[in-house]
DNA sequence: TTTCATGTAACTATCATTGTTACAAATAGG
DNA sequence: CCTATTTGTAACAATGATAGTTACATGAAA
């Protein structure tokens, strides 16, 4: 995973959500859990909402509500839903005509790699819920 | 994969120093193959040198060759000699104390996920060595 | 109509990585 | 011994990605 936090900020306030679902939650409430901004917060969670797990809503008696129960969505979800990889793309993934037939087979190869470890990660991060984050704070 | 591009620079190089085992490189001659700067081949191999995959000499005559038959190095060894990981370690690794319980979960939750993904990557790349990467350039 | 919260643009701050310059140290060869 | 060459490494600048911040328009509820 790159150095993003994106996705242990997000995963820290959908737990904090899951403990009570029917709850509206603002950003500010949300960047004090994660230690962070309500901008960040709205930031992150909005590629959530776009994703359909989280709706939001404005004004008085607004703020961020989870779009379906908490044992219904996985980390795995979250992670999708953000858009991160394990790997970000080369940079120069079309610009670089690649000059050199090493290149060639060399980027054959890692891409291949990394392929097989994006599908091993997501497997491995189906199987916990929000519901199993928020369980750990009622103990 | 993070952004690093020192694995794609170290094989690159690798790959054209495989095709004349016997013959020295000099960092210079590398940084035109992998178009970069000297001083980062040297970094580079520097790492790959400690690993036990490279020699080098100074002075005249001095350069750079493999320590092995280009047959018997892997991608994977190359990419376990540079030290580098799918994912960087959480920045707060030791510092952050998770001050909740949520945190707790979750760091187990990914760090598992990470783990099971650096071992599908690491088995997929083991599977080509400096020779093929070499293999393609003679054709 | 007032109050509150999101949505978003614009900018700054940090940090990791890469590139560059400079130079000491070592080695081969005459 | 002297010189040319090449590594080893420090120090610093350039670049780029991410996160944090400020500011304000927009929308909704009471």
């Amino acid at each position: 995973m790159k150095r993003s936090s994106k996705l242990s900020i997000a995963l820290h306030v959908l737990g904090h959500m899951a403990v009570k679902p029917d709850e509206p939650f603002t950003s500010e409430q949300m960047a004090s859990f994660a230690a962070t901004n309500p901008v960040v917060i709205r930031r992150t969670l909005g590629q959530l909402r776009e994703a359909g797990l989280v709706t939001s809503g404005r004004g008085k008696s607004g703020g961020w509500k989870l779009a379906r129960a908490p044992e219904s969505i996985s980390i795995a979800d979250v992670y999708r839903g953000l858009d991160e990889r394990l790997y970000v793309g080369n940079k120069g993934g079309d610009e670089n005509p690649a000059h050199c037939a090493i290149e060639i087979g060399l980027a054959g190869a890692i891409q291949g790699g990394l392929e097989r470890a994006e599908v091993a990660f997501q497997s491995a991060i189906e199987g916990t819920s929000l519901a199993d984050l928020a369980a750990a704070l009622q103990r």
